[in-house]
RNA sequence: GGCGACGUGGCGGAAUGGUUUACGCAGCGGCCUGCAAAGCCGUUUAUCCGAGUUCGAUUCUCGGCGUCGCCUCCA
């Protein structure tokens, strides 16, 4: 069984299920304003791995993971720029998913967006107002925090320690709260903004009301996994779920939040730092997977510098990975080592161990080439196949060979004829001229293996 | 100011009250190879500083120094 570290109690303690055999998670997406970022391509990469390591445990995951399609900033940016913000948000969505399928990061099994849920975010305002949990003011819907008696749960510190620092950030709406801490629920509209009708006026919602209404009517009360981002504890998170409990409902029985990425000097990637990479860009520039495996060679929770080094660091070891799934492509089939398949659950089970994870895959691939060598057959293809399992698992795909056209194909038969006619000098020709040609040429008794460079 | 996390080799990054300090990358040597590549084996001054506990601390405690995160809308 899964053990995970747990936002709320601070520990390491079992994912204990709702139901047994079923696993809902709700996963904080984006908000569509912007290209993603190198830490949208983090969380998404830690939770994919989650959900396929859970899949691979044989649990059923349902995965909602929403789409905000309406807020200030997507606002702000349509004014800028002069365009419809639907305009915006659907490209951006486009984008999202775009950078995500090259990612390998697996679509969730529900992506509910904000503006399809405005009429239950009314509906879900308008029952905090008459249970006295929230109040209108002239600028808005407010949640009343005195309505939740463990409102910085997640915080882990009291609202006046809170309240006193932080300094220069301005509060939103201040004048007109109740208590400082208080926050929007929905915010009226100014003549020209997108709005939504509302018994106290038109406007839009306020802090993430739609992430309530749509884990609780997609996953139920007391789903079992809510994550996201590290900067999303609070107050996004915390704010969330004292929506729910001021409800009366039970939200969450599990907080996760992955680490922060960040920049070259340790400081956190921000959008308000302005040091933000483009996802798109990474992916333009390595192998796709690179990203995947820098962050499974890390703790999801702790914080990682992705720069050029790391990336070709990864991407080297991929390239020992798939020389390994080539090299032994003839021992494929047959059962998994039991005893490795052990070791990687026991590892992943200890708050996802990755890093213990993806070492034990390095070991492996060590002892099935010794075992390659030593012409042990059985062991091999037992070797490799738990390989193939657990980075399967992981979500990385080896390549076992690749497409290679006939010209090259042609060249290295040639290369192979050279050599057995012990033409070397033709033979190294060859070579040197698919090497140029962008091809790792391995030369070996059973004749030349060419995969992509 | 409050709360929290962390300081490990050339780099990234684990683990642990004590024999050989994982794993990846890079480097070096060897085996293999016609030569390479791939692979295997070996290898390279690593635990921020100080005090304490202890037979023994990188690991526990305290104090420094340093870095980072959160404290109203950032994944």
């Amino acid at each position: 069984m899964l053990n995970l570290y747990d936002t709320a109690t601070r520990e390491v303690r079992p994912l204990a299920l709702r139901e047994p055999g079923k696993v809902g998670i709700y996963l904080c997406g984006p908000t569509v304003y912007g290209p993603p970022h190198l830490g949208h391509g983090r969380t998404t990469l830690v939770y994919d791995v989650l959900r396929r390591y859970l899949e691979w445990c044989g649990l059923e995951v349902r995965l909602v993971s929403n789409i905000t399609d309406i807020d200030d900033k997507i606002i702000n940016r349509a004014n800028d720029e002069g365009r419809p913000w639907q305009d915006i948000t659907h490209k951006c969505e486009n984008v999202w998913f775009e950078a995500m399928g090259r990612l390998g990061v697996q679509r969730p099994t529900d992506v509910p967006h904000a503006t399809d849920y405005v009429e239950q975010m009314v509906a879900m305002i308008a029952e905090l107002v008459a249970r006295g949990s929230a109040y209108a003011t002239d600028d808005g819907v407010y949640l009343s925090i005195a309505a939740v008696g463990d409102y910085g749960l997640l915080a882990h510190q009291g609202l006046d320690d809170m309240l006193s620092g932080g300094g220069d950030r301005e509060v939103f709406g201040a004048g007109n709260k109740r208590h400082p801490a208080d926050f929007a629920l929905w915010k009226f509209s100014k003549p020209s903004e997108p709005s939504w009708p509302s018994p106290w006026g038109e406007g839009r919602p306020g802090w993430h009301s739609e992430c309530v209404v749509m884990s609780l009517e997609l996953l139920d009360d007391g789903f079992d996994l809510h994550c996201g981002g590290a900067d999303l504890r609070f107050p996004h998170h915390e704010n969330e779920r004292a929506q729910a409990v001021a409800l009366g409902r039970t939200f969450a029985r599990h907080w996760m939040h992955n680490g922060m990425v960040v920049d070259q000097e340790g400081e956190k990637m921000s959008k308000s730092l302005g040091n933000v990479a483009n996802l798109l860009d990474l992916l333009d520039r390595y192998d796709a997977r690179a990203y995947r495996m820098l962050l499974l060679q890390t703790h999801y929770r702790s914080p990682v510098r992705v720069g050029p080094e790391n990336l070709e660091a990864a991407e080297a070891a991929l390239s020992g990975l798939d020389a390994f799934a080539a090299r032994t492509s003839a021992h494929s089939g047959g059962n998994s080592d039991a005893g490795v398949i052990e070791r990687f659950r026991t590892a992943m089970d200890d708050d996802l161990d990755t890093v213990a994870s993806i070492a034990l895959v390095f070991d492996t691939v060590r002892a099935a080439n010794t075992a390659a060598d030593s012409g042990e057959a059985e062991r091999t293809a037992a070797l490799r196949a738990a390989v193939l399992e657990m980075t399967g698992a992981l979500g990385l795909d080896l390549v076992e060979g690749d497409d290679v056209d006939d010209e090259t194909l042609a060249r290295a038969a040639a290369l192979d004829a050279a050599r057995a006619a012990r033409d070397f000098a033709t033979a190294d020709k060859i070579r040197a001229e698919l090497q140029a040609a962008g091809w790792n040429v391995e030369t070996t008794k059973e004749g030349t293996r060419i995969r992509r460079g």
